[in-house]
This record gives structure tokens, C-alpha cells and sequence, in this order.
RNA sequence: GUGGUCGUAGCUCAAUGGUAGAGCCCCAGAUUGUGGUUCUGGUUGUUGCGGGUUCGAGUCCCGUCGGCCACCCCA
């Protein structure tokens, strides 16, 4: 029995899961860099207050916070936001808009975990500050459906249900709804799939009529009109469902929000975002004003679809079973060829291969099965042939005799990387 | 935070209240220096932990920790 193990809701990243997390990684930068998307970076550990500030108190109960050292309240960061907002604002005039930044880090909340929620998982974030035009939630939308698409979903495996916070406030100020009660009908709105009908005609009061009217309808505004076909004007409008159901819980969001679902409705959101106008000048009490959207996408949900989804699994598997092989096993089947064979070693290295070799004397049949269960290509053996070496193709089983001067050369005619 | 359910070898799982097992994995062999198959042998457990009932507990009871599921909440 090991006496220690992983806090509850913290995973290990043995190296298969490691490299699972590096193909999701690499496949989040490779596609919001095609966006023209830069890559930056916040700390871990922010101020609780920064949470605390604007973003609404229901994630205040879910932080990972405690006191520090210094007698700060601090919090493991739940999400990025805020910090970009502060960022932002700080650094204002040192950029021209708009800013087009995602990020890729960990993330933290103390709750209770579940399959698909942890205490920790890692998300990436890309957010576009400084433009109102519609123009720019085109965008975004587009750049998440595209990393959806990267990893070999189609739009029978996932939907972006897209909404608009403002179609809301729009009807409840013709309702003329004091803004007050505006966040508490919305969260109500949000919940409207998982509470019972009646809870939420109770909640909505003389609203729940009108309201369940709109949805039965299905609900359209000509500013989701336009966004749907701007995205169809990008050949996109097959993964976008308008859905004003979506409201998302922040209250922060102040236009078009969004989330992304798998078709068959079997997991959590694998993301979502939305716009946040005014959270920068909040945050910065007024010091700094920029429009702003975004969304996160996390690796838990994520991996969890691509693990159940034939295409997607067998494409990370592909990808991740070739990043880990060698390219290289080196057999040293007389040890006194080792220092000649360390020698050569120490050459292919700095030539860019990826070469391992046994560092303990073994029979030559046990390190020819290493060398197949390493993945190398090609096995070079180091032994009576001197000053020649063996070169073995594992593939084919045929073998040559070079000389180990002549080596680099050959290798480099006869392996392809 | 609330409720339900589960916890046996590294992994997947067996064991009517009566001496804890199998498969896989791993390790070592099968006449001198050649790998995916095969054969032989071998290692591994305070049955999550702590109490209790019993002649006797992996099995029943209580507590606790951890996992899963639902609720809460959702970045």
C-alpha cells in the first residue's frame, strides 16, 4: 500500500496521459495561432478579491483559497478572466486593438468532484478585447468550432449553441422589470432545463408566461440572425444552433453567449464563452473601458470525447503513439564495444535522432526486444563486427554491414524522421 | 455541502461467516549474438483505514477516508 496519494480531484499524468494532454495542447495552439491568436500567460494565484470583485458571488463558495504567509487572501485561480481583464487594463495603451490572446493553464475550484469535474483541470482561453463589431464574436465562435474541428469532430459529433444575454434584457426592460431582479431572472432562465417547469413558472411570477411562450418559440433577434450568417458565410452554420436557453452563470456576460455540447448530450459543456463589455472597466474601476469576449475550453470533457469518439481516439492515438517512440536502439552485444558504441551514441543524439540503448550488460535477445518495445525503427548492433556495425531495419528483420565511420551518412539515406 | 453506492495483488476481477485466488502485467529461464508467438518457473496483499459482533470477519454492524452517481453549483 503506497501511504500517498493525490489530493482528491488532482491527477497524476502518467506518461500516456501525458501525452494525451500535450495533443490537446499542441492542437489548441496550432489552431489559435491559424487565428492570429498570441499566446500569454497570468499567475496561478490571484488575490481572492480579484474574484470576489465583479464576477459575481457564486463562485466566491467554489474558490481554492486560503491565507497566506503574508496574511493575503489568496485563491488558486477558477478562471482567467478576470485576471486578463486586469492585465488588460494595466497595459491598456501598450497594445493596438484588437487584441487577440489565448492561454493555455491550470485551473482550480474547491468542490466536490465528479467524472468531468475535477479540482483542477486545464483549460485553454482565447479572448478578444477591443471591438464591438459583431465581426469579432464571428470570430471567436468560428476559432472554437475550428478547434472542436481539429481534433476530428464533425457536426455530428458536436453543436455551439449560441444565445444572446442581450435578447433578455431587451424583453425584460419592455416588460419594464426593474434591472435589479435582471441577474436573479437570468440565472433563473439558466436553469430552466434542470429545475422542474413549476419551481421555475413559481420563480418567473407573472413573467413565466411570456417567457415559456418565447422558448417554445424558439426565440430569434436580428442580431443572432446576423451572427448565424456570418458563420454560414464561413461555410461554419452547420455547428451552431441559436439557443436562448444558454445564459451561462456569470453574471458578467453582457452579450452573445455560448456553449458547446457533444450531439449525443451525454457530457458536460466541452466550452463556453460569451461577451463581457463591461467587466474591464469594472475591474479597473472605471481607470480603463475596452469591449471584450472570449470563451475556455477544458482538457477533462474534452478528453473524455475524444476517448469515446472512434475518429477523434484513433487520430490522438496515432499522434501520440509516434511522439513517444525512438527512432533508434543501439544493441551492445560485446561490452567491449560499449565506449565505441557511446561514442556513436553521442554523434545521433546531437544529430536530432532519438536514440536509447541498454545501460546495464544484457543478452542480445532481451535488448532486441526492447528496441521493438521502445518503437524504434532501426536497431544498430555493436559487437564482433567491428569496426563495422550492424544496422538492423526491425521492420523488415534485413540487416547490413556499415562502417561506423560511415554510419551518420547511411543513416541519413536510409531513415526517413 | 446533502443523499445513494462501492472499496480484495500494479491492472481487471473471483472467494454459501471457516486456511485469500485467477487472468493480464512484471521478473527469470528454454546449449554460445537476434525481437512480436509459445512453454516453464517466480515476486506481489496488514482484503482502504479504525473500532465492534462472533469460537472465527474480505463477508455482518458503526465510524472514517477514498472512488463513482445524483442533488447543489457551474469557470
Amino acid at each position: 500500500m503506497i501511504a500517498m496519494q493525490a489530493l482528491p480531484g488532482f491527477r497524476d499524468f502518467l506518461p500516456s496521459d501525458c501525452a494525451a494532454r500535450n495533443y490537446i495542447f499542441a492542437k489548441w495552439r496550432e489552431v489559435a495561432r491559424r487565428y492570429g491568436f498570441v499566446e500569454w500567460e497570468g499567475p496561478v494565484l490571484e488575490p481572492t478579491e480579484l474574484y470576489k470583485k465583479k464576477s459575481g458571488d457564486e463562485i466566491v463558495g467554489q474558490l481554492f483559497n486560503f491565507t497566506d504567509k503574508g496574511q493575503r487572501e489568496v485563491a488558486l485561480r477558477p478562471e482567467l478572466t478576470p485576471s486578463l481583464a486586469r492585465v488588460v487594463a494595466a497595459h491598456e495603451r501598450e497594445f493596438k486593438k484588437p487584441l487577440k490572446w489565448f492561454s493555455i493553464g491550470q485551473f482550480f475550484r474547491y468542490e466536490k468532484q465528479q467524472r468531468g469535474r475535477l479540482r483542477e483541470h486545464f483549460q485553454l482561453n482565447c479572448d478578444i478585447v477591443g471591438e464591438t463589431a459583431l465581426a469579432a464574436d464571428i470570430e471567436l465562435v468560428s476559432l472554437c468550432i475550428d478547434i472542436v474541428r481539429a481534433f476530428g469532430f464533425t457536426e455530428r459529433d458536436f453543436v455551439v449553441r449560441i444565445s444572446d444575454r442581450e435578447f433578455w434584457t431587451d424583453f425584460l426592460r419592455s416588460q419594464e422589470i426593474a434591472s435589479e431582479r435582471w441577474d436573479e431572472i437570468l440565472q433563473t432562465i439558466d436553469k430552466l432545463g434542470r429545475e422542474p417547469r413549476e419551481k421555475t413558472s413559481e420563480k418567473l411570477g407573472q413573467l413565466a408566461e411570456p417567457v415559456l411562450r418565447i422558448l417554445s418559440k424558439g426565440g430569434k433577434s436580428e442580431k443572432l440572425d446576423r451572427l448565424v450568417d456570418g458563420l454560414r458565410a464561413c461555410g461554419l452554420a452547420n455547428f451552431v444552433d441559436v439557443d436562448v436557453r444558454i445564459v451561462r452563470g456569470l453574471a458578467y456576460y453582457t452579450g452573445i453567449v455560448f456553449e458547446v455540447f457533444d450531439r449525443a448530450g451525454k457530457f458536460r459543456a466541452i466550452a463556453g464563452g460569451g461577451r463581457y463589455d463591461n467587466l474591464i472597466e469594472q475591474l479597473s474601476d472605471g481607470s480603463a473601458s475596452q469591449p471584450a469576449l472570449g470563451f475556455a475550453m477544458g482538457d477533462v470533457v474534452l478528453g473524455e470525447l475524444i476517448g469515446e469518439t472512434a475518429t477523434a481516439g484513433e487520430a490522438m492515438e496515432k499522434a501520440t503513439a509516434v511522439e513517444q517512440k525512438i527512432n533508434i536502439y543501439i544493441v551492445i552485444a560485446k561490452e567491449e564495444r560499449r565506449a565505441d558504441a557511446l561514442g556513436q551514441i553521442q554523434q545521433l543524439r546531437d544529430r536530432g535522432y532519438r536514440v536509447d540503448y541498454p545501460l546495464t550488460p544484457g543478452k542480445v535477445a532481451r535488448q532486441f526486444q526492447t528496441a521493438e518495445d521502445l518503437g524504434a525503427s532501426i536497431a544498430l548492433l555493436y559487437g564482433d563486427e567491428w569496426p563495422q556495425v550492424k544496422v538492423k531495419t526491425l521492420a523488415t528483420r534485413e540487416e547490413t554491414l556499415v562502417a561506423n565511420e560511415e554510419l551518420l551518412a547511411h543513416l541519413q539515406a536510409h531513415l526517413s524522421l
